[in-house]
DNA sequence: TTTTGTGGTTGACGTGGATCAACGGAGCAT
DNA sequence: ATGCTCCGTTGATCCACGTCAACCACAAAA
């Protein structure tokens, strides 16, 4: 809490009924009435560095937060030093939910580029909810999603070759940011292959292998950390054909 | 729905206050008044024997379950065949979270052994959980900690090697069994060693010589299905150190 | 009793991805 | 420009785990 950038009266007008994310963030699917009361909850925003923590694993657990703007990654630490990476958040998406748990961050969440969240204290969240039946319901169902994602994840890590696994990932990136209104075909990563290749429990060696074979066979044109995917139909061949079964 | 056994009044009556599975289950932390309250909400219970389906992936999402006896798995069907299990659940722990994000479940769960489950309606769940005030907190815990474990699976699948993968499934296994007031040394699994595998990301040779070895350094004695811990230090130490590191 | 089927163990061998190492390019400060 | 640092690529080698296969234990059926 210590790192919170004062907040300006202008800043704090601008709340959810005015916010383009609307679609993908926590009010999809309320009520304009609802939605309106939302701005009770959103009570400051925060700007965050790039490479800077939003929370820390430890950290008391006080609010969940709203992607505005940027991009962020969570990740553990092991009593070893190993480093994993838990989820990659892009705009209109939540972080802090596993704190609810044990009212501890059990994560960090560290910005990948300059970055912009929206601050919903929990307890505050938790008293909306019993009044505002949209809300309720949609907090819920963001929850579930999370868990719904991890499992694919988990699939994706316990069932997966290498290139399946980074197949999969670009496909997912694709789809988000076109619910972004970006394109499908063309976009920038924020993160390092060493970052992917945690996420994704490969090397980052092995990413990049990955990378260059896939652009050999056409399926897409890497420059750095810009994508251009040239065959969607390709790259979701590759998840669906477990090689030894052909 | 069509698999559900006709319930007697009688077996109606022993509800949430009476049930021993209290400290575990979605009451843990409620007043009793609350709980007394949440006998509104286990509308019925439902016996699934051995290897049959509490739901399928598809299957339109109303309830959410609570085990009251037995256990069961969790899995997904992937286009080509392939099953991966996304986790084991024991007495007291919730089924069906999965499905309120998209009003369908997006995997099939299915019992290890002869099973009962409490049958909590969703949408009285949510009504009851304006009004009765530690029902929301604990549910959000109880979707927050399913989260926080996944997260937990992730980083095994994602940065173990074979037999820290086994040593800390076994770790697991033995808490959740202490929690359960039964020894933390000895029990019984319940799946086999391709499901192990499976939730592992493992195949059942490497499960199978994994138990083998640790048997041979005396970590532990196996006979079929029953485990004997011998050396609970000796397991936690493999999940901390990273043998390249070393 | 034998038969059949399912689950578990163990050995021999192959391979996908980790590891180790060298190098190249981009961004940034001086 | 020059040097520095971080990031990414690529090659050579290694090994943990997968694959393939044989065999065994136990249980249910004949």
């Amino acid at each position: 809490m210590k790192a919170a950038v004062p907040i300006t009266i202008a800043s704090l007008k601008v709340a959810c009924a005015q916010c383009n994310l609307l679609e993908l963030c926590l009010p999809f699917g309320m009520s304009e009435n609802e939605i309106d009361r939302l701005d009770e909850l959103v009570g400051a925003r925060r700007k965050i560095k790039r490479q800077q923590h939003l929370y820390r694993a430890g950290d008391p657990f006080e609010a969940i937060y709203a992607i505005r703007a940027g991009s962020f990654k969570t990740d553990v630490l092991l009593e070893d030093g190993r480093e994993q990476v838990t989820g990659f958040q892009m705009t209109g998406e939540m972080l802090g939910l596993d704190g609810i748990s044990t009212e501890t961050h059990s994560c960090n969440a560290i910005a990948l580029e300059d970055s912009e969240v929206c601050v919903i204290a929990y307890d505050k969240l938790e008293e909306l909810a019993r009044v505002v039946d949209g809300l309720q319901h949609q907090f819920h169902k963001v929850m579930s999603r999370e868990i719904v994602r991890d499992h694919g994840v988990m699939t994706l890590l316990g069932s997966m070759r290498a290139e399946e696994r980074l197949a999969a990932f670009l496909l997912n990136m694709s789809q988000r940011f076109t619910a972004r209104g970006f394109s499908a075909a063309e976009f920038h990563l924020r993160m390092t292959r060493e970052e992917i290749g945690s996420y994704l429990g490969l090397k980052l060696e092995t990413v990049s292998r990955a990378f260059s074979k896939f652009q050999d066979e056409g399926l897409i044109a890497v420059q750095q950390k810009h994508i251009r995917i040239l065959d969607i139909a390709g790259l979701k061949k590759l998840i669906q054909h477990h090689p030894s079964r052909c």
